[in-house]
DNA sequence: GTTAAAAACTGAGCTAAATCATAAAATATT
DNA sequence: AATATTTTATGATTTAGCTCAGTTTTTAAC
């Protein structure tokens, strides 16, 4: 893929378990005792931007939103599927509160381990701490990509940026049941809802999609990426 | 600061020698035969954006740009003055290429900085590795401010949010001779050139700030204030 | 010191996309 | 099954901010 386009970014897709691969029994099991798994239901939040960020989440199964708060709208930073690591951005000195808030769009099984007990982790063992680094920058070259897309791209360059996303990262597959309303895709993208809907029509009458209920399957998955690229 | 106010959200301000502190003195060592130092001209780039990433920066003098780029307009991700470390989150595993571009504003100098010898520090001392993290996640929280700027508030509030960032933590002065022009102001505010000088007429009008040749005096630091978190 | 070029400024018009208003369809609730 | 509520859909209006066109000022070059 080219270096200067910006597509697929409204997720990650490296799964981030390999990083407790690289801790000893011993560790690993300090990490066990000081977890917890909690299940949320769809629409909980996980953890809220300022609050206090007395641990790191683990999203074992579930969808959910990572953003930032704002008035009158909240800006979504990236959506996480299962397998991936959420919080690790708070865990700076001099900084002990989320950055971001989170939030599921289904029901989703949370992993909380003791933020102490993951910074030492760190700090005593330089091979987790090289794969936490490798994340942290996967995550950020996703994050760049998705402000790029954002910022730079107008409403049909970033739907069909998020669809292909949805596609690609998240369902895997052309053809997907989609758990978000167009408010909530709305939201994904930064436009009103109303123009997710025009769009969305227009890329139907394009047999570029084809919708039935909750259902969309990605018909011109071509004609989807040169949209995407345009912007 | 209250956590959901994005204020000062064009650089970040954290001194990043402490890193190197960490290092043993055999480290140090390996370190210093392994980099280079060169001084950049105003305008030139440091590294560019897909090139293979052979080396991490460390901006010991200058005032530098870091961006994404884009046809027509690319996407200034964060400015950063000196004592700071560039082109970390290029090294992940499976990637190798910088993630950005980077351009001087004026006269620079850089230390270069073997990319495997960095690496092979960050696997074998996890303080080093800690610090890097710490780096990496203060430069998320400001581009995740710079985000949040750029996507939810307008020109008036992006502007006196630039204004006070220049402030506060490029020049840490009330007043400032500052080496951009109108333009470079609207690449990094992410509007139009007349647009920046509309709003810096009004903001002069309002006496807000004090214009004399390239020198600017914030006057009303509250106000600006204000304006930036309103938007 | 004169010319050339770049940067700063100003106003008019245009456009992408939001908002508003209202209706139809789909889901949920009783 | 009937009602309420949410979601989807569509057209009309408004607006923030860009582009374009032109002028003045500043800086650079000769």
């Amino acid at each position: 893929m080219n270096t200067t386009s910006y597509e697929n970014t409204c997720a990650n897709f490296v799964h981030q378990t390999s990083c407790f691969d690289q801790l000893t029994e011993q560790e690993q099991e300090l990490v066990a005792k000081n977890q917890v798994r909690v299940v949320y239901k769809k629409g909980e939040t996980i953890c809220k931007q300022g609050a206090f960020a007395s641990h790191i989440m683990f999203l074992e199964e579930g969808l959910v939103k990572i953003y930032l708060e704002g008035n009158p709208r909240n800006l979504i930073l990236t959506i996480t599927p299962s397998n991936h690591l959420v919080g690790l951005p708070s865990i700076y000195e001099g900084n002990n509160t989320f950055l971001y808030s989170v939030s599921t769009y289904v029901d989703s099984t949370v992993k909380l381990i003791d933020v102490n007990i993951f910074k030492q982790l760190i700090r005593q063992n330089a091979n987790f701490a090289s794969k936490i680094i490798n994340v942290l920058n996967e995550n950020t070259a996703q994050a760049y990509g998705r402000f790029f897309c954002l910022t730079r791209k107008q409403l049909h360059g970033r739907l069909a940026d998020i669809l292909l996303c949805l596609s690609d990262r998240i369902f895997k597959s052309q053809s997907f049941n989609l758990p978000l309303s167009r408010n909530d895709l709305g939201e994904l993208t930064s436009m009103s809802t109303e123009s997710v809907i025009r769009i969305m029509k227009e890329f139907k009458d394009d047999n570029m999609i084809k919708v039935s209920g909750k259902t969309i399957e990605i018909l011109d998955y071509k004609k989807m990426q040169k949209i995407s690229e345009v912007g």
